[in-house]
DNA sequence: GCTGACGGCGCC
DNA sequence: AAAGGGCGCCGTCAGC
């Protein structure tokens, strides 16, 4: 609330309603003179129509997401959460069973502070490495994961020697993963569960939060006057958790512990997940008009296949699972402002290999180098960027005196084109959506970027399906609200199944009809009917 | 006992 | 020459 100086201070669910309704009131009258001000602001800006034909309206559907939450499967919780305290105390126990005898001891040091954990790995009482990153803002020596694989890449060179350090570090990995896993979801619904008491989590859109107009996620929180203490708010409820961070499990399948398979579907419901694919490297074929990249959307053949067969110089078919890898790493390196040792670090190739691959794809598509040479032109010359809705990212660092600040501020204005420009048309999606959901009862309960995941009653999943997938494709929209032509299909990719983390690939005919609904619905209801709810 | 900065890492 | 965009949340630590 506008009017509320030091929010953590105020014990709302203890205030009086007459007091609350008083500052209630007070916020609507200065947000209503506020926004008559942003109104003509936003004209004069030229994105008005944005606010109008989406922002505006995308707010109470997203205010009803907040509110319908996400029911939890606790078996599920229960059952992650215990495996997740046997591995982690297994995983601490083998680590100081590594450590020199007589070094540290259990219950000595804490693995999850970085100036004991860097006591541990490069003193000469511990593990004795040779440090070579270290923290910016400190300069102390980094524990972070990069240092590690690094150091860890470099000890396999002499393995032999080197083996109780390795596994330290193996083991160090692992154990912070999964301590992540144990203290931010299992321990974090579990309390959200307790303060809420209906089974359900719920997180909170904001919508001016990031600077590219996405939503950002986070989880709603009560704060709290706790009885038999005196003074001000003294604790801090969580009702949910951010629906943007929940981990994927490392290998599909493999992994025992996924945390998106404790979010389930209302009982009776079927879960579905529609997710637009490539969303940014469509929008990069729009605003570049990359003639190249248009037809390998326009084409329907894997993107990162037919962009290694354009930088490899064969046909499709002959492209191997590193090729569309490194093509894949290359095109979203682009979209960051990454370069060929970003590549050559990811994807495991010398810088050489990677300055060519990144030459390649230049050739293979100019029209993008083009495109980001004439922006940064553009944006060093107006000291801004915009998107294709007519959002505005301001960067006066365009002109500091600092070469990193003025090269990241290029970096922040192309990537802004495109991240901006992807998330507006994800909020239509949203409303296209909203807008024929109601007559089958579809019910969004979450969005994440270029998703959005969604419940069925389970005899309707082909109509949702098939609702979803068009929904979100559809950019004739932008036509009939902006005049924008757009220049590739925006494909969509729909998933259903059990909960968030176990969903399969839906199938349509060219008609766009569902063809494997009777093997997903059996599926589906199985793995339901096991669920105690 | 609280706050903010920081390191570290999860996602798109 | 060197260059990864955008977030949220956890724990630790220093300072008040």
């Amino acid at each position: 609330m506008l009017t509320v100086t030091s929010p953590n201070t105020v014990d709302w669910e203890n205030m009086p309603l007459d007091e609350m309704a008083y500052g209630n009131a007070i916020d609507c009258d200065l947000t209503k003179r506020c926004g008559d001000l942003m109104v003509d602001e936003l004209d004069y800006l030229g994105c008005l129509d944005l606010y109008e034909n989406c922002l505006s309206l995308i707010l109470p559907i997203m205010a009803e997401v907040e509110n319908k939450g996400l029911l939890v499967d606790t078996d599920e919780l229960n059952d992650i959460g215990s495996l997740l305290e046997t591995e982690i105390e297994r995983i601490e126990n083998k680590m100081f069973t590594i450590l020199p005898k007589g070094s540290f001891e259990k219950g000595e040091v804490n693995f999850a502070s970085p100036k004991q954990l860097g006591e541990v790995m490069f003193s000469s009482k511990g593990l004795k490495m040779t440090p070579r990153m270290w923290s910016e803002k400190t300069g102390e020596p980094s524990t972070s994961e990069a240092h590690i694989k690094d150091l860890s890449k470099d000890l396999r060179r002499d393995k032999k020697a080197n083996e109780s350090r390795i596994e330290f570090l193996d083991c160090l990995l692992e154990y912070r993963k999964r301590v992540k896993q144990f203290k931010t979801y299992v321990n974090g619904i579990k309390s959200a569960l307790e303060y809420n008491g209906d089974g359900r989590v719920y997180s909170q859109y904001n919508f001016a939060t990031v600077v590219t107009g996405r939503l950002s996620c986070s989880a709603p929180q009560v704060k709290k006057r706790v009885e038999g203490k005196r003074g001000k708010v003294n604790k801090i409820f969580k009702k949910g958790v951010s629906f943007h961070t929940l981990p994927r499990p490392d290998e599909e399948g493999k992994d025992r512990v996924n945390i998106r398979d404790m979010f389930i579907a209302d009982n009776g419901y079927t879960f579905l997940a529609a997710d637009y694919s490539a969303a940014e490297l469509r929008v990069l074929a729009h605003v570049s008009q990359e003639p190249n990249l248009i037809q390998a959307f326009k084409s329907g053949e894997d993107l990162h296949k037919y962009t290694a067969s354009l930088v490899y110089g064969k046909t499709i078919d002959k492209i191997t699972k590193k090729e569309r890898q490194i093509a894949k790493s290359v095109s979203f390196l682009i979209v960051y402002g990454g370069g060929p040792e970003k590549l050559a670090d990811q994807v495991g190739i010398s810088i050489e290999e990677a300055k060519d691959v990144f030459f390649k794809f230049f050739k293979a598509y100019p029209g993008i180098k083009f495109w980001m040479e004439a922006t940064a032109a553009s944006i060093r010359e107006k000291k801004y960027s915009e998107s294709i809705f007519g959002r505005r990212r301001h960067l006066p660092n365009v002109d500091s005196p600092n070469n990193k600040l003025k090269h990241q501020a290029i970096r922040q204005g192309i990537n802004f084109i495109i991240q901006s420009s992807a998330s507006d048309i994800m909020l239509h999606g949203i409303l296209s959506l909203y807008a024929r959901s109601r007559k089958i009862g579809l019910e969004i309960l979450a969005t994440v970027h270029d998703s959005i995941e969604a419940q069925i009653s389970h005899e309707k999943i082909s109509e949702a399906a098939e609702i979803m997938r068009s929904s979100l494709s559809d950019t004739s929209i932008f036509k009939k609200l902006y005049d924008i032509d757009f220049a590739v299909p925006m494909a969509v990719d729909v998933e259903i199944g059990s909960s968030f983390g176990d969903v399969k690939e839906a199938h349509f005919d060219e008609k766009g009809n569902l063809t494997n609904a009777q093997e997903l619905s059996e599926y589906v209801q199985t793995k339901a009917n096991s669920r105690s709810y």
